[in-house]
DNA sequence: CGATGACTTGAGGGAATTCAACCGTCGTGG
DNA sequence: CCACGACGGTTGAATTCCCTCAAGTCATCG
């Protein structure tokens, strides 16, 4: 009983997309039988250990990545250390959308990490001659770019308060928007990447959720927060 | 001598795009002759008073324009009145990258502002018809999606100095980049608009300026500033 | 069990805001 | 022609929210 189903090489890899979990959520979701089959043969899975680097700002941006599991952080940093979390992606996530021939963000592993890897010219070459999925590739750009003007608001005219809440909030959102919709909204990233995100310092996300846990509105537990008032959580964020 | 040739409908009309001064900046930039020609005919062409409202977010998105002349302000507003200015348009700009159908987001005219204005599904059909015209949107989007993470890591992580720097020498060379690259940087928007872009108050924008040029880093002069010392804006544009 | 790293808590300080007054310019009408 | 109001911008003083610095707690793991 050697040669497991597993084992044998076709199986596995052509089978891998139509078995995905994420594909629906994905770019990849409106493809066809045979563009998914030619789609999965440029692809590459890779699978990444916590912390690992995806790449990093200022490389020559070789691949574009789809990632099917786990969280990643995406940022920037200033000469002198200063980081900003851009975004935090999660599974059907597409990290391709480049203007330019270098990365302009870092990415990397917040825990265990599977991406679909492919080469720049292969993936250019399949879109090239797929309009229908250039379309939804320009979809999820477009809603890149709404977050990204939603997160500048947040930024630029919210309290630490403020900020904490609407991220709460937006981040079970986009849990269950993946199908993960329990009563603890995980929290894989650290504070300090939470603080980054947020522009603020982990000290005053720290003492935030804290006084959010006294005022009964959480209550912090190992690895995220159980919201016991949403509706409370919900105002500060829209207000 | 009533009629005059732009009197003539037709030679008016059709001449428009050809004739157009930032066509090569703008998404129309790679049509040939007869795309251009259909691109015309499905569009209007608008002017716009300072002050006067483009679109309002949250209402129907009905059209995407295409901005030929002047400046508009891109900005969210909170409940409470707190306004995030989430960028500003200049010729050659395209505004219809939008994941919904309700504007996400205001626009209004700075200054005279000229449009080309086009209905959404007329606009849709012409782009799913044309690939390489898609392809071409997506990039624009993908610029704008940089933009939009460079601009959180300066709400984020900048000082109130390095924000009013960083905002100069980026918006000076965006002005070069139409074609604009006098001496003085031209500032059609006001201190508030500035103030709300960069996540500051009007107040700290106005010291910091007037701080600026008791250094001699910049004159102020009405319209705008003039850079004295750009290689030290530059240098705390990147810090 | 000691060490390490992530997180929390406290005290004090500072950058930017808030509140308030003032200045300059422009357009209007007496 | 100039007084005047409106508006955008500047400047000052006081305040505040968040940061910095520092110490302490907790969980995890060799």
């Amino acid at each position: 009983m050697i040669r497991t189903i597993s084992a044998n090489p076709n199986r596995v890899v052509f089978g891998r997309c139509t078995a995905c979990a994420v594909r629906s959520l994905s770019i990849c979701g409106g493809l066809d039988q045979d563009d998914l089959a030619e789609f999965e043969r440029i692809s590459r899975h890779v699978q990444l250990a916590p912390n690992e680097a995806l790449f990093t700002a200022g490389e020559a941006a070789r691949s574009v990545h789809n990632l099917t599991a786990g969280v990643a952080r995406l940022y920037k940093l200033l000469p002198d250390g200063r980081r900003q979390v851009v975004g935090f992606a999660l599974p059907g996530d597409f990290l391709g959308i480049m203007p330019s021939d270098r990365y302009s963000f870092s990415a990397d592993a917040i825990d265990q990490v599977s991406v679909c890897r492919f080469s720049r010219e292969a993936f250019t070459q399949f879109i090239e001659q797929r309009p229908h999925f250039l379309l939804r590739i320009n979809e999820f750009a477009a809603r890149e770019l709404m977050l990204a003007q939603e997160q500048m608001v947040l930024l630029g005219r919210r309290t630490a308060e403020e900020k904490i809440a609407a991220f709460l909030v937006g981040w079970r959102d986009r849990l269950a928007h993946i199908g993960d919709d329990r009563q603890t909204i995980a929290l894989p990233m650290s504070r300090q990447d939470i603080a980054d995100f947020l522009g603020l310092t982990i000290e005053t996300v720290s003492r935030t959720l804290t006084r959010f846990e006294r005022e009964k509105m959480l209550i912090i537990v190992t690895g995220g927060v159980r919201l016991l008032d949403p509706v409370r959580a919900a105002a500060m964020a829209a207000a």
